[in-house]
DNA sequence: ACTATTGCTTCATGCGATTAGATTTAAAGA
DNA sequence: TCTTTAAATCTAATCGCATGAAGCAATAGT
């Protein structure tokens, strides 16, 4: 059986099979052998359309950033609509907390180039602080994503139980911590967010293309790279 | 040979060659074949004092965990000495960057509880916030680590270069920033606790045993397990 | 129809984790 | 001291899996 008459592989096809096997069986399981096999295809099939394994596994990355839902924009709140879309990529991850751990290897900071253009061209403050502002949201949430992912995806639970008499003071912040997951990870953001207000605001406008930025989040299908890499 | 007159693996002696080889060949070239060509020995021999990879991979992450120099503690300025805890973590993973992935996976919390206790029992602000920064401080420090040590590792930049002209608001930014990036790690932590202090604040004092324990950051040697964990 | 190319298959290789069983010798007991 | 037991390592063997090489059928362009 050589050619079939209908392509059977495609590379996002290729990588909807692998997140799928992520997602079922775990990243250590996930072989070649399993993404074919849903495929209906034999595994070294796919290095025709792949250099190696982790090329499969950056396109599965981007199916991820892909599935993050785009924030409703609020013009005139540039805090809160950033915490909406904080929210709803943590939110986007959890739903493949096997495949997250990819992010850190495969990050494609590059697609995200449209994303971080917009978010500067409506934060209104000095532009001194607006690389501060980006990494600590940026970090706050990936970071929170990628631990809380571990935790479902390697059975780790993120506070273990402990004893109350040898840790007081942690047993009484545990106590009274009046936050679940979620809103315990959008308080992070918003005080990370409120250390910024005593600082000038200039309130800005969406130009009518940053509002069409807006819709796809920034989120460039692909772009070129400016120089040339190094092997 | 059987049994040599004086045993030729530790479980600290096998991790710290394992971090050795990751550190010159990285993660994915760590095979229990180098890390056994260190320790003068052959591969299966491991299972002795491990039950799989994994075991030696988490001792590995106790390694760099008690790598982390603790900060100078200030009794007076509980924030101050918090930023430089989070800079001190930073920095000790930095030094490891093809290592800090494992962190991820391995993440022992049960042997950070007494850090976790002393900054809790250090905090001024009331118990319902204490989360919420712990929260924060911990994604904000490990997440940029395990980005940074991921950019160091995979070679992939921070930010790639892009088209000033198709990215102005986001060019803007990046030329105004005054941080490198140790410095703006900085800042996001600086910027994250100050949210806090318009809160009510109670300033505490340091017993006797929690100085002792501030000495070690709390770094638990190792704690029994308080239930069963399941298999 | 004729040929080059495409898209997949089969076959083959080698590495690396892990297991089972053998081996040697230190240590403990009589 | 002699025997027995258990510790610590080795050798040999298996198996999954990423990957490479070469083959073969269907299709597109001539």
């Amino acid at each position: 059986m050589g050619r079939p008459s209908k392509s059977l592989i495609s590379r996002e096809g290729a990588a909807v099979a692998a997140l799928n096997v992520i997602d079922a069986q775990g990243l250590q399981s996930l072989s070649l052998e399993l993404v074919a096999k849903r495929l209906g295809v034999k595994a070294p099939s796919l290095y025709y359309h792949f250099k190696d394994k982790n090329e499969l596994l950056s396109e599965v990355v981007l199916l991820l950033l892909r599935e993050i839902e785009p924030p409703k924009v609020d013009e005139n709140d540039w805090e809160k609509t950033l915490v909406r879309l904080c929210k709803s990529t943590r939110q986007s991850l959890l739903r493949h907390p096997n495949a997250v751990p990819l992010l850190l290897q495969f990050f494609p900071r590059r697609i995200l180039l449209g994303a971080y253009e917009f978010w500067t061209s409506m934060c209104p403050y000095p532009a001194e602080v607006q690389m501060v502002i980006s990494e600590g949201t940026e970090k706050l949430t990936y970071g929170s994503a990628l631990f809380e992912a571990a935790a479902k995806s390697y059975g780790v639970r993120a506070m273990p139980d402990f004893d109350l008499e040898q840790f007081p003071h942690l047993a009484e912040a545990v106590r009274a911590n009046p936050y679940d997951d979620e809103e315990l990870f959008e308080e992070t953001i918003v005080s990370f967010l409120s250390g910024f207000r005593h600082l000038p605001q200039e309130p800005k406008r969406l130009t009518a293309a940053e509002k069409k930025r807006a819709r796809r989040l920034g989120l460039t299908k692909s772009l070129p790279p400016m120089t040339t890499r190094s092997p």
